[in-house]
DNA sequence: GTAAAGTGTGGGACGCGTTTCAGGTCAAGA
DNA sequence: TCTTGACCTGAAACGCGTCCCACACTTTAC
């Protein structure tokens, strides 16, 4: 491999010089940049992007802790971040953690060897203390509401949409509203959110016959239906729509009569089945994420998301 | 920041010893190790990533260039990629193309400048015989039959499949078949082996009042349900679940009569629809694409797709 | 006419860890 | 006693760009 020492002893000029030509510097006259230009060809010669991080000392690259790589949550918000950051000339390095936070603490140290100039958390199972003193390292982002913890947070503002789908349910007249969680209320912001809601507006917490804690995906959805049915519950709401279209499908073919459904994320399937969804708007807050990352925004950036009422 | 060579001054030893005691190699006397150990501990040193890969001359990182970050095929993939990638230690840099040549080739330059050690082209517009070209640069991966070019790739075997699904279409008796193609397919590997399958089977190229161009998700099948309705087609064979999902709804809220329907990609959609697919494992394509990307594997690596028919 | 400003180049330190090679010690085996 | 080899440590080169500073010369500007 030929370096920009030999660009510079075969072309009979400085490191500097040529170095300037490389950049597109003012400061070189036309013929020597003409020349050095040549000989750079002529000796194949290619700069070298991991010398070039060392020297300026970033890597204008942010790395994204994701607990699941194909999961519409995890998909779209790292759409929006890959997004921005093609914008602004990052590059993004994806980390699964599988909610291992281990694996997260891991990531942080790599923050910390300076592997990357940023790290964004799209979930967390570290406490979020722990990654608030990791600022230290370096830019560190969560997405999820950080409570009265300081540190950058791109989020969504679910409370206020979670309200107005159980005002809506509660209204519909529902009895016996079965609710459908990611994972253990306690370790997961999303569905604590979800509870509160639940509790506030329904007036009670959600009985444990009605509560299904661990769905991910359609499949989760399948067997919270047979849970859901055999605990007679008149509506469920999913933490997605494939989640949803789930319970739909088990009830449907056991010939049961539907429940009222709800789901998240705003997907197709909700649109098929005619229910209603919430729209997290996941993508914009991947964006926003990725400008705290970069230091381009500071602070902490609350998106609303949208109740959508289908009858 | 304090560096390697701080330690070495502090502790009073050279900067070999301290490298050793870094990378938890032999020949250091516990004691030297113990000391120094400490040392950086009070210094609260890091050694430097980026310093690290300059002098091992690797990233470990695997850039994968793809078209779309939220989309099934790609997710898929990437996730495949992702996992397999975690196994073997390297970390995953997603690219975003949206088909353009020219990031493309920008990509391919970074793989030049050694910005990864690997690039992963889940798909191409570039023409493959430069991709192949492009090996001069490092390890250059494509998830397309690359054909008679020498390049490493994994890849789905569609042709078995497609062909199985025509027939089973053909034996069903339908006459006027509508076929989707996610892009023309004088560019698209896959829409051509689609065409190819199709007039092999069928025994006539798809009419073009029958043929779809352009097709990525659900909304764009729903686009091509009122083509295929002005159109007479009585069956529709589409290159994606949700897509084939756009195509039912479109008739479905329009009060006309199915026509058969044949998805891809064996998701959920189809699974619900009870409409058949074809599974193209590209899951297991992403695990073996990164297995050719860390040289671990070489040549081209065949993944067989599987041909679920439903009623 | 002379100071100030701009232009073109080079020297060399800096960012930081890895690795090869040399030199020395000490104990086990012949 | 001599050899061999394992063990410990250090000097210095190596991977490779970037950037500050100095120096020299040429234009403007007043």
């Amino acid at each position: 491999m030929t370096n920009i020492r030999d660009i510079a002893r075969e072309s009979g000029y400085s490191v500097s010089t040529v170095s300037r030509v490389l950049n597109h510097k003012k400061y070189v006259s036309p013929a020597v940049r003409d020349h050095i230009e040549q000989v750079m060809q002529q000796l194949n010669y290619v700069p070298n992007a991991v010398a070039r991080d060392l020297s300026s000392g970033h890597t204008k690259t942010i790395g994204v802790a994701l607990a699941m790589v194909a999961h519409p949550y995890y998909t779209t918000l790292v759409k929006g971040i890959t997004e921005a950051a093609f914008e602004e000339g990052y590059q993004v390095t994806l980390l699964p953690t599988d909610y291992d936070a281990k694996l997260e603490r891991r990531y942080l140290e790599q923050l910390r060897q300076h592997a990357f100039d940023g790290l964004i958390f799209t979930s967390h199972s570290m406490p979020i203390s722990e990654i608030a003193a990791a600022q230290a390292f370096g830019p560190v982002v969560v997405c999820q509401d950080p409570g009265s913890v300081t540190i950058p947070a791109a989020f969504t503002d679910r409370q206020a949409s979670y309200h107005e789908a159980f005002a809506w349910i509660k209204q519909a007249g529902y009895q016996r509203i079965g609710l459908m969680l990611p994972r253990d209320p306690k370790v997961s912001a999303t569905a604590s959110a979800m509870v509160q809601a639940y509790t506030n507006v329904i007036g009670a917490a959600p009985a444990a016959d009605l509560t299904w804690i661990g769905s991910m995906a359609y499949a989760d959805g399948r067997k919270a239906g047979a849970f859901f049915a055999a605990n007679g519950a008149d509506f469920v709401f999913a933490n997605g729509d494939d989640i949803a279209m789930g319970v739909h499908d088990y009830y449907q073919q056991n010939h049961l009569p539907l429940p009222g459904l709800m789901g998240q994320e705003n997907q197709v399937s909700s649109a098929l089945l005619g229910i209603s969804t919430i729209d997290h708007h996941f993508h914009a807050v991947g964006r926003a994420a990725l400008a705290l990352a970069t230091g381009a925004k500071t602070g902490q950036i609350k998106i609303a998301s949208d109740f959508i009422a289908r009858p």
